[in-house]
Formats: structure tokens, C-alpha cells, sequence
DNA sequence: AGAGTGATCATG
DNA sequence: ATGATCACTCTC
């Protein structure tokens, strides 16, 4: 029987999560089907101090309000009017920190998933399918409604282990984060993540 | 390189 | 009330 990552492994800082949520399966229940992907590529986003993170200065709103719950809350925001990206909070209590999931290898319930994403065009190739923070989110079925869900135990959406340590170093890849050009000092901070090699990756 | 898209929030 | 912004994706 598959084992879910228990709380404490979210109640560490937010670079370790990061890494370690590398490897793991993302699991979403939805309309009885079983959609699931190991994680590829993350970010972590440090919270007040960061300049690119909704939390920025201890910003504190209806929207970000997830991010300052305990550790393992699923954060999911909406943006450019039509994307859904989700986040999986870290850290100790009331420190506003978040690893943000930009990529995931989908592995069941992959029909399911190119329905989800193909509403408006068919979809190119696999490694396109969730290969995205708002991608995987569309794929998954994942919006606000997820928002503020208690990751260790929500049966709708919940993350399993594939592996009790992170990935070796050797194998994951560090760059600075995707789209965060107005962080000025922080734009640079080495806070992406992705697995080396791997094809469901956001970028090439 | 630029369009699409609308919730969100800081201003006032 | 208003307007600027946006942790993105797709097409040209």
C-alpha cells in the first residue's frame, strides 16, 4: 500500500522540500479516477525576505492565505487570468514559505489528463502534457476549489513516497527561478530544481 | 516577440 | 471605483 510523505517532512526548510519533493507522486483523485505524476521540477519560494514570493513583507491576503498555514497546505493561486499553478507549503509554524511544482512525468490516468488539457488543441507530444506549473495543474483538475488542502490527509489530492531520501545531488539540476524578472536582487538566487535528463521538464 | 485573459490588491 | 500587475502558455 502506497505510503504518504507524513507531515514532518514538510516541516523543514523550504530548499530541502524542494529537493526532496523531487521524485515523489503527485496523486489527484477526481470524478473516481486516479490521475498521478513523479514530481520533475520545483522552486522554492523563502517568504518575507523574498522579493519574488506572494508572502514578500509579510503580505498576508485572501489570496495567499494558504502559504501561512502549516507545513503540508497545498497553495494553489490563479493568475494571467486564466492559469492555475500549486504549491506545497514548508517550513515551521507561521513562516510563510512554499515550493512551488512546475513539472511532473504523468503516469496514470494519462487519457484523462490530455482531455483535461486538450479543450482548446490537441496535444503535441507526452512530454507536453504537465510539462508546466499551469499545465499540470489543467491536466490535474487542479483550481482553487484544491486551495488550502491538508496534504497528509485529503483523500482528493495528496502527495505519496517514492523515496525516503532526495534525489543524489549529482542528479538535480539547480537554476535561478522562471518568471520572476521583477525580483531584482533575487532574480538571480539558485531556488529552480529539476531532475537532470529527465524530458517533462517546463523549459528546455 | 506578442497576445490572451480576468482575479487580485494597493491606491484613493 | 480604478488601474497595474501577474511564480504562464501558445502562436506568430
Amino acid at each position: 500500500m502506497p505510503e504518504r510523505l507524513p507531515r514532518r517532512f514538510y516541516e523543514r526548510d523550504v530548499v530541502t522540500v524542494a529537493r526532496a519533493l523531487l521524485g515523489q507522486r503527485l496523486v489527484r483523485m477526481i470524478n473516481g479516477k486516479r490521475l498521478t505524476g513523479i514530481i520533475v521540477e520545483t522552486e522554492a519560494y523563502l517568504g518575507i525576505p523574498d522579493k519574488a514570493a506572494h508572502t514578500y513583507g509579510g503580505r498576508r491576503t485572501p489570496r495567499n492565505e494558504s502559504m501561512w498555514q502549516q507545513a503540508g497546505t497545498l497553495y494553489v493561486y490563479f493568475t494571467y487570468g486564466m492559469h492555475h499553478c500549486c504549491n506545497v507549503t514548508a517550513g515551521s509554524p507561521g513562516q510563510p514559505v512554499a515550493a512551488l511544482i512546475r513539472a511532473v512525468e504523468p503516469v496514470e490516468g494519462i487519457d484523462t489528463m490530455k482531455k483535461n488539457r486538450s479543450s482548446k488543441r490537441k496535444i503535441s507530444c507526452h512530454t507536453a502534457l504537465c510539462s508546466g506549473p499551469a499545465k499540470l495543474t489543467q491536466a490535474f483538475g487542479i483550481d482553487r476549489h484544491a486551495d488550502g488542502s491538508n496534504l497528509v490527509t485529503d483523500k482528493s489530492i495528496h502527495i505519496e513516497k517514492v523515496r525516503s531520501r532526495s534525489l543524489p545531488s549529482k542528479q538535480i539540476i539547480t537554476t535561478p527561478r522562471i518568471g520572476i524578472q521583477y525580483a531584482e536582487d533575487w532574480v538571480d538566487r539558485p531556488l529552480r530544481f529539476y531532475v537532470k535528463d529527465n524530458p517533462h521538464i517546463s523549459k528546455k
